[in-house]
Formats: structure tokens, sequence, C-alpha cells
DNA sequence: TGCGTTTTGTTATAATATAACACTTCCAGC
DNA sequence: GCTGGAAGTGTTATATTATAACAAAACGCA
């Protein structure tokens, strides 16, 4: 694994981590440019590459987007679930979640390596405070 | 549902039917600017979101690309296979699984809306060929 | 026909991401 | 200490993806 963009790593981190939504890479690089005005973009995406090798930062292929892993245990199966009210992000842990992906597929031999696994939908708090249909 | 888009609609889907693996929104106007050199993105975008609002067509949210459905039936939950060696992608439509995500974050009074699920892995083809480890 | 609504065309630009290359830093081996 | 290569960083430019905004045309219907 290589150790580019580790400069800023623990910075970014930080900044996703005090965001309660997830942020888009020019959101990161807009509050590091208060500190480090001439910050280019090519920095932010080696960093978070490397977070999210390392397990310590998900991308939302959905929303273009980053948030910080908010489980202790990194390199898991998770599911991330997108609040579209308010824009918080939810990691839910599911172990066995990719042996039973692999197996919805397994007909046609498909061997799955990573997977993507993203719902959009209305949180708890959200929920409770909607009109009722 | 809106009819934004419909003048193209029929050729876009061809157009995503004849490739076998997805295409970028600008593969797309790059192949119907052939027949129509004027066309501009905007056109492009409007007829494949009525595509997909009519679940003829499926986004692949990691790739930013296209793909056309590959079932009959469409409005359903289904799983996109995409083989990073070739690229093509396969659907498996699993009627309950919406309901198995759903279990998965019920916990956290999370209720779903829309789930993206997309497996990167190895297409049986690809798999038969590789050179085992 | 005239009017509102919807669709389409057009221009411009926003938002996201990476290629390419120069420069620096680090460290192993001499 | 020097030196040379590998890895990391900085910088410029540009590629790729997507949408805002508004003008023009088509459509439906009183």
């Amino acid at each position: 694994m290589s150790e580019r963009g580790r400069k800023y790593q623990s910075d970014i981190l930080a900044i996703l981590r005090r965001g309660s939504a997830p942020q888009s890479a020019y959101d990161v690089l807009g509050e590091l440019r208060q500190s480090h005005p001439k910050l280019a973009p090519p920095t932010i995406y080696r960093a978070l590459a490397s977070l999210m090798e390392r397990g310590l930062v998900h991308r939302l292929e959905s929303l273009n987007a980053f948030v910080a892993c908010q489980c202790g245990e990194h390199q898991h199966s998770s599911i991330l679930s997108i609040c579209e009210d308010c824009g918080k992000v939810e990691e839910s842990v599911v172990p066995d979640l990719l042996s039973v992906l692999t197996n919805c597929v397994s007909a046609s031999g498909f061997r799955p390596r990573r997977h993507v696994i993203e719902l959009h939908g209305v949180c708890a708090s959200c929920g409770d405070v909607r009109v009722p249909a």
C-alpha cells in the first residue's frame, strides 16, 4: 500500500469527522485552504485515496462525496444509509453481507471483489417528524 | 412522471443496448452526434433521466455510466455486477433484496426508499481464463 | 386564435477528477 | 558525507461529468 497523501490525512479525517454529512473533495479542499491556501485538488484526492485504502474513509458513489468510517473496525462489509432529508449517513456493519450478495449472483459465475451498497431514504429522526401521508 | 427527453429516448436505448459495457453520457452523446451534430449535453441527460424513471436504463453510480436494463421486468430490485476485466455488466434480480437490506439497517430506524447495489469483480468468462494465483 | 404548459434547443458554466511533469525528500549503500 | 534511485509532493493544465438559465418551439385546449 502506498503512502501517498499522508501529509494531510489527519487534517482531512478531522474535517470529515466534524461534519455530520458527507463532504465532497472540494468541500474538504475549501476547508483546508483556510490554513493552506495553495493546496490543489490532486493533494486532496491522493490523501483521500490513501484514507480509503486504509478503510478510514468511505466514498459515497451515489453522491460523489466522502465520510469518515464510523466503526472502530475497518476493512469490513458495510451498508451506507443516506438520509435524503438531513443528509446524514449511517454505517451498518453486516459481517456476512458480501457472502449473501455473492450467493445472489453466483448463478452467473461472477466473483465479487468489492461492493457498493448505498441506501437512500429517511433516517429515524427525520421520519419521526414527518407528517403521515 | 415527466416526458422530457422523449425525442431521443429510443435512439439512446438502442445505443446502450448495442454496447456490451456501460457507456457514459458523453459516449452516447458522441454517437448521437454522428446523426445529429448539434446535440448538447442537457438533451442526453434529460432523455437518460426519463429512461431511468421508466426503469429502462440503470445508472452505474460507481462508474458514472449507464446501461440498458437487461430484464423484461422493470422497476425491480437488482444487483449490478461489473466485471473489472471486460467491463460487462450483469443484472441479477433479487425480489426480496430490499427487504433483506431493510432488515439489516432496521435497528437504526432508517427507512430506505431507493438502493444502489453494485459489485465489482470478475465475470465467469474472464475468471475462466485467469491464471490461478 | 390566443394563452398557458410542456418540451426542446442553446449557451454558458459548475462540479468532479486526473494527467503530466518538475521538484523535493528520504534513505540505502558506498 | 555523498550519491543515486524510489517515493512523495507541488503545480499547472485539462479532462470528464453534470446542470443552470433562459430562449424558442410545439402542443393542447378554451
